[in-house]
DNA sequence: ACAAAAGTGTTTATATTACACCCATGC
DNA sequence: GCATGGGTGTAATATAAACACTTTTGT
């Protein structure tokens, strides 16, 4: 062995450890997700979920902060770890463990920028995604379940908006997290009991209709 | 470098691997976590949840079961991961990611034997945990929390009690799991809709009182 | 007969669903 | 004045919570 390379060497075998990303955004009522062409072997010119290997000296969660501000430009997104995927033949080279999270980019913000690690990146419609490589189907079946499950439940939804926005713009969020249309006074009975909203008092003009009040997330305060 | 053990080698740094378990088994209407006494550095001496590496060429859940079996000799438990734990200090000699999962033993199949890793184990009450070693305490939590909230939900309580069991017996799982006292008709009104059992017809005699009916998983089947 | 746990319904409160019209604006 | 989305309430249904007595057994 004469690289150049330094060489790290241990009496096992280590896996590889890896982070991937399903990072959403809501465009015009549907939610994408984006995909990225792999630039490199296994799988090269295959669509993949943007992700890359975990550093020695930071933590998962510094790790898919890191691939998705490389990935997207963004810094400061929702992150929330969904699970770890480690089935010993999921990358056909060698043992590659995989921690998946999913990431929220607000459509405000969304400017695709190409990647480093990637040749071409694009959102797709999460309902209509083309074939991806390794075991990345199931890593966006669980982040999916995830993200509809607790938008039931919390103000997650509101990560998907700007700063400030319509209670029809978060309406529009959820149809699309969960995939069917809700009710307009039912889903604002919903918000004033679930979600923590404050109206901002300003209101959103310019359109051929009724200004619509604006709210922001109250943990923004 | 002369050494008898083979070395792995790579280009860049990798972290070791491991899966932690949190094992739980309700005893006595108490639910109770096993935990080890570490016979190694670091923490010598100090209790942990069990647990090990993973294995090149094993699945986490592979990896999983295997350390349960280690640990408390059992097969075919409940198993279900909590997520990846990869703060980089979390070990002090080494990158350590470790996989939790956790594991629930049924009562009547809770016979402990001394582990091969463990100098000593121990069942502890939950509520009442000594100091435990790395990050396990935030695992307990996770472990705790996501036992709790599938149990409501689902008939995974029934995971700790034998094949056959009374609704008294389910019920005193559940008050375990959920730390609080459940309403008995409301008890049984709530297993009728959500869990889906059945009963065998037979009866559990003997007590001084009048005999239970005896009902298992319908998943049995 | 008594102690001890098994078993069983009804009432009330709360949460969810379904559903239709007027309002304020830009054009 | 008309098209467009903003905004609002009520009745029906389903779900969750509170609550007490009779039954069957072993001793």
């Amino acid at each position: 062995m004469s690289e150049s390379k330094p060489l790290y060497t241990y009496s096992r075998p280590h896996p590889s450890v890896t982070v991937d990303l399903a990072i959403f955004t809501v465009d015009d009522a549907v939610l994408k997700l984006l995909v990225v062409r792999r630039g490199m072997e296994p799988f090269k010119g295959n669509w993949a979920l943007p992700g890359g290997f975990v550093r020695i000296d930071e933590s998962l969660e510094a790790a898919a902060a890191r691939e998705l501000a490389e990935e997207t430009g963004l810094t400061g997104a929702y992150l929330e770890q969904v699970g770890a995927f480690g089935d010993p033949r999921r990358d056909p080279r060698e043992r590659v463990i995989s921690i998946a999270y999913f990431a929220i980019v607000s459509a405000h913000k969304r400017e695709l920028r190409a990647g480093s690690d990637a040749a071409e990146a694009r959102w797709c419609d999460v309902a209509n995604l083309p074939k991806l490589a390794f075991d990345h189907p199931a890593i966006v079946e669980a982040a999916c379940a995830r993200l509809a499950e607790k938008a039931r439940r919390t103000a997650l939804a509101t990560e998907f908006l700007g700063p400030e926005f319509t209670l029809t713009e978060l309406q529009r969020v959820h149809e699309a997290l969960l995939g069917q249309q809700i009710d307009k006074r039912n889903f604002r009975k919903w918000v004033s009991s679930v979600e923590h909203l404050r109206s901002t008092g300003r209101v959103r003009r310019g359109d051929a209709h009724r200004p619509a009040l604006l709210f922001r997330r109250r943990t923004t305060r």
